[in-house]
DNA sequence: CTCCGCAATGATGTATCCAATCGACCATCG
DNA sequence: CGATGGTCGATTGGATACATCATTGCGGAG
């Protein structure tokens, strides 16, 4: 576990180009590329283009394909093929429901290790998202504010529970974020700040609450846009 | 994902005897064999020797160790080897407060679709675990039970983290059921049917926090035998 | 006697090759 | 003219062979 490469939160994969990581490195960078949208939900990855992109064989590639499709990220199928994983409205209000239920208990967690100067970033982050330019830019600053939010505590399953919920929600999240800004929606940044004063305040139930309610809210509006799931 | 044999709640995996599927059915026998204790927490798992077992090659046989140890079953190293996974106290204390915000969740998802046929079979499972006479048999109805409780519903997600869970923490559950016994610990049957009665009753609130208890209470005790994790 | 270093051994990671399977196109029949 | 069957191409799955790495045991130096 803890392979997938985050940067904000993982200080593992420190130099993953020896011997014996081939697959790891493929699918670090995969990840990467699915993550920034270059590849759209449904779009077929062809093994072959994978192993001559990265000057390796097939094989670390199915390795790569194995863990990406158990995060979550990519679909396979038995002697056709691999494509980039696509939700059902079901299943991303699922992953919402949870994400609801299991990242305020993360935000506990971190809370209490959090320094005033973690918390002078966090806001920071959130004042930055509020006049950030473009969705791609809030979609950077809004992950690393909440990771930020995940990334004292020494958590295993959660956090990576967490990544995985994020990451298989991050093209959504994208589509989500374009509807927002076109409906001049504000919500995001008054429950940011909240979040921010709660935990400078150590209010632990207070925080669990603004978070959870921030994630059920952006769960509703999902309702409202099934044209997003096609 | 999905691929957990799981013949309580995924009624798929009809016939993986065919090609493409050899790395899926070493999974499926290495998974059982690994919840049912064969293989104790960090014992060695060579690629040969189950390559031999099998009848195949060791490249399937990596395949499947790719995805257990995707599950929180194994634990792969580069270039040294595959173990089976042992958890730290912290980390089961975490997969058990996760279980406990997501298991209700589960539950009031299913609690609806659940006939009254269905719980009868509950009150009865509930009744057999009392009766049971060896570990083995009282940890097989104990899974049985709650998997029951949530094999109605079509969630993916949260039925197969839910699963992971469950299966991670196997091996401790049966740990901990023989301190409860040599305990004479009666509790869980009482909380068992607390929660039969609050599924009968369409009462999801109570449903959920009768559930949110029994793992709590589970959890706190985890505390009390360190041991358990040498 | 202990500790460090080296070499042999065993296991894992990767590349190449061959077989099995799926999808698409085309021909044929109703 | 539409539907069904077969064949061909492309792609994936698996087995064998080789390169690489980690570990273990032995030997020598301190």
């Amino acid at each position: 576990m803890n392979t997938m490469a985050q940067p904000e939160m993982s200080a593992a994969t420190p130099e993953p180009l020896a011997h014996g990581a081939a697959g790891a490195r493929i699918a670090t960078r995969l990840r990467e590329a699915i993550l920034a949208g270059e590849y759209a939900p449904g779009a077929r990855i062809r093994q072959e283009d994978l192993a001559d992109r990265h000057g390796a064989s097939r094989l670390p590639v199915r390795e790569a394909l194995r863990m990406l499709e158990a995060e979550g990220l990519v679909t396979l199928v038995a002697n056709t093929g691999a494509w980039v994983a696509r939700l059902s409205h079901a299943e991303c209000d699922e992953m919402y429901q949870i994400r609801e239920r299991i990242e305020p208990l993360l935000l506990r967690y971190n809370i209490p290790l959090l320094s005033p100067a973690d918390v002078d970033e966090l806001d920071r982050l959130a004042g930055a998202m509020e006049r950030s330019a473009d969705v791609e830019e809030f979609l950077a600053l809004d992950r690393e504010f909440h990771l930020s939010c995940y990334a004292k505590a020494e958590t295993t399953v959660l956090r990576d529970t967490v990544l995985r919920l994020w990451n298989s929600t991050q093209h959504y999240r994208r589509a989500f974020t374009r509807v927002f800004r076109s409906e001049g929606d504000l919500s995001v940044h008054h429950e940011h700040h909240l979040l921010v004063s709660a935990i400078r305040r150590d209010d632990l139930d207070e925080a669990e609450r603004v978070l959870a309610g921030h994630i059920r809210r952006t769960r509703l509006e999902l309702a409202r846009h099934p044209d997003v799931f096609e």
